[in-house]
RNA sequence: GGGAUGCUAGCUCAGUAGGUAGAGCAACGCCCUUUUAAGGCGUGGGUCACAGGUUCGAAUCCUGUGCAUCUCACCA
């Protein structure tokens, strides 16, 4: 033997020292030229560079060395030095996927599986499938070998089920076959249903096929994956190792279907709104910018829905819905991801109020499809979602938590002195001179109120100044009919009457442009054809926005909103 | 953008006055035909995130970088 641990009668020649212990061959497979490396005198196999032409490769992991006739040229040889990298458990997977492809057995060539039950339907019904024959399928979650026999622990789209298999029912010669695959491997298994012992519904396994070889081992089974970051990076492991993060994401759909249920049952209509467009309007925000390469332009990411769907309501739509995703480049935290999901509706001859009722109503309905309960339980505190939702104005909101009594304040240098009295100066974005008496309402609202806000709450009637596509509240000017509803001090809807006067319009626009031009730039972008679609006459128009990814944190207790997100955004790794 | 914390085996985590790197699970070999975090015996497995520095010697101390988590700001 020499140092790679091959015969010394064959021909070595081409065996080539890497490193101290590691050394690579080169082997002929049928095409293209393939190499293996030798570790420490035992023989690996990197079935990556072994292409169709398997036979030889696998002869030569039996110990029969193949004679060389040619080597692979030098700028391949960097593969192989990459896979070397590889720890122990994936090369001993892959030379045993290699083993079963120079058999002819290749698990990733097979294509179907006649997949008749899932574990759950067969544990819920366990009388009904007794002793009757089922087909299930999935990974192999754990493997208790005892011997002649073991216990196969099978995780499908709907749960676990046991799987009980013995040499006596499938073979001595396919038993210890099976003794190879590893946790993680995807299997479908013929048998009949039983319960063992100690009670455990499982599945007497007949006939099991290896559907698909998994090259990575799996995270413990009893810790689980905890490192957040990769299960954010890489989900897939966190659903097939956290049972209730697919729940979550299960719940996550069927909130969306229960919105879309509720809003189409009363004649909403569904829309498409355009993502890209030249002007980023409809919000507080700063955009995504990109690029269309065919119309040589700058457009943005859609940072809210809305001048599109009211454009829709003034096409005579009467009730629109977009639910889709907009895009913020702004701040990542436990509550913002730059992509999220929202919902925009507009109901035509309807107001803020109605969409008070309607909020109200639809969250309620939905917790109570999903959760089964109009009461849920947010990271420790009980929410009560069941309508009628408490009903407060900003400026009672500020009285009642801050003490602070607005409604006696005549303009706005009265309402500075109460903020240098209250210590608001340091909230205000801008310098205190500058500040509206609206400015200083949200921000004592802000900085005293919003906390309190943990059970269900509408918050009414917004400064004027911080909402400029709102209706003004009858008889004062600086005020608008706008909400905001907040669940555990979280804003998770935003609804206005709908400003539908043109010139009022235009003008809010006009003063946006200026705080713009001030160096505000997520003051709302001038949007000219929407105000022409004003022109032509939009009816009295209640509006609202939802987050759905706020909505449903709260109706599955997720503490971030990167565990509702499948794949939130992160920095790439390297 | 500021601050705090973290990064060690496939996973979950220990580690140290600065002196050859540890456990459990997982892997590999052997035993075991109703187990379920199965059990027993044995064996392998590490660029201690990355790059510098101090030192005879660095996973450990210092500096920088990267990524993440929390937090403040921004943001509704």
């Amino acid at each position: 033997m020499d140092a790679a641990g091959l015969p010394a009668d064959k021909a070595h020649d081409s065996i080539r020292p890497l490193s101290a212990g590691n050394y690579r061959l080169f082997i002929e497979s049928r095409q293209p030229w393939s190499t293996c490396i030798a570790f420490n005198g035992k023989i690996r196999i990197q079935y990556r560079l072994l292409k169709p032409g398997f036979q030889r490769a696998a002869a030569f992991y039996q110990g029969v060395c193949m004679n060389q006739e040619q080597t692979v040229p030098e700028g391949q040889n960097q593969e192989a030095d990459e896979l070397r990298n590889l720890s122990e458990q994936q090369r001993v997977r892959r030379e045993k996927l290699a083993k079963l492809q120079s058999e002819g057995r290749d698990p990733f060539a097979v294509l179907t599986w006649n997949q008749t039950h899932h574990s759950k339907q067969i544990k819920d019904a366990f009388a009904e499938h007794e002793n009757k024959d089922v087909s299930v399928a999935g990974r192999i979650m754990s493997f208790r070998d005892i011997g002649k026999a073991g216990f196969i622990d099978l995780q499908d789209r709907d749960g676990r089920i046991q799987v009980y298999l013995n040499a006596e029912g499938l073979g001595a010669e396919i038993y210890a076959d099976i003794k190879t695959w590893d946790v993680g491997d995807i299997v479908g298994v013929e048998g009949y249903v039983f319960k063992t012992k100690r009670g455990e519904i499982s599945v007497h396994a007949n006939r099991m096929v290896l559907l698909t070889k998994s090259l990575e081992p799996l995270p413990e089974k009893f810790h689980g994956l905890r490192d957040p970051e990769i299960r954010y990076r890489r989900r897939y492991l966190d659903l097939i190792m956290n049972t209730q993060v697919m729940d979550t994401f299960k719940k996550r759909t069927q909130i969306i279907k229960c919105i879309r249920d509720y809003l189409d049952e009363r004649e909403y209509i569904e829309v498409d709104t355009p993502i890209l467009s030249t002007i980023a309007s409809g919000a507080a925000a700063r955009p995504f910018v990109t690029k269309s390469n065919a119309l040589n332009l700058q457009l943005y990411l859609r940072i809210a829905t809305e001048l599109y769907l009211k454009r829709c309501i003034v096409g005579g739509m009467e009730r629109v819905y977009d639910m889709g995703k907009n895009f913020r480049n702004e701040g990542i935290d436990i509550r913002h991801n730059p992509e999220f999901t929202m919902i925009e509706l507009y109901q035509a001859y309807a107001d803020y109020n109605d969409m008070m009722e309607l909020l109200e109503n639809l969250v309620a309905y939905t917790a109570l499809k999903v959760c089964g309960s109009t009461t849920v339980t947010y990271q420790g505190t009980e929410l009560n979602l069941a309508p009628p939702w408490r009903r407060l104005t900003m400026m009672d909101a500020v009285k009642e938590y801050g003490n602070i009594d607005f409604s006696a304040v005549k303009d706005d240098a009265e309402a500075q002195v109460l903020a240098k009295k209250h210590g608001l100066d340091h909230e205000l974005k801008k310098k205190l001179k500058d500040c509206t008496k609206g400015d200083i309402l949200n921000a004592a609202f802000e900085k005293f109120a919003e906390e309190h806000l943990i059970q269900p709450t509408f918050i009414l009637d917004y400064p004027a100044d911080i909402s400029p596509l709102t209706k003004q509240k009858p008889g004062d000017p600086t005020m608008t009919e706008r909400f905001e509803a907040f669940i555990f001090a979280r804003e998770i809807a935003n609804a206005y009457s709908e400003l539908n006067d043109p010139i009022v319009q235009l003008d809010r626009f006009t003063q946006q442009a200026r705080e713009r031009e001030l160096g505000d730039d997520e003051a709302y972008m001038l949007d000219e054809d929407f105000v022409a679609s004003l022109e032509v006459g939009m009816p009295p128009t209640g509006g609202m926005g939802i987050g759905i990814d706020r909505l449903i944190m709260f109706l599955t207790d997720a503490y971030s909103i990167r565990d509702v997100i499948l794949f939130p955004t992160m920095k790439p790794q390297s």
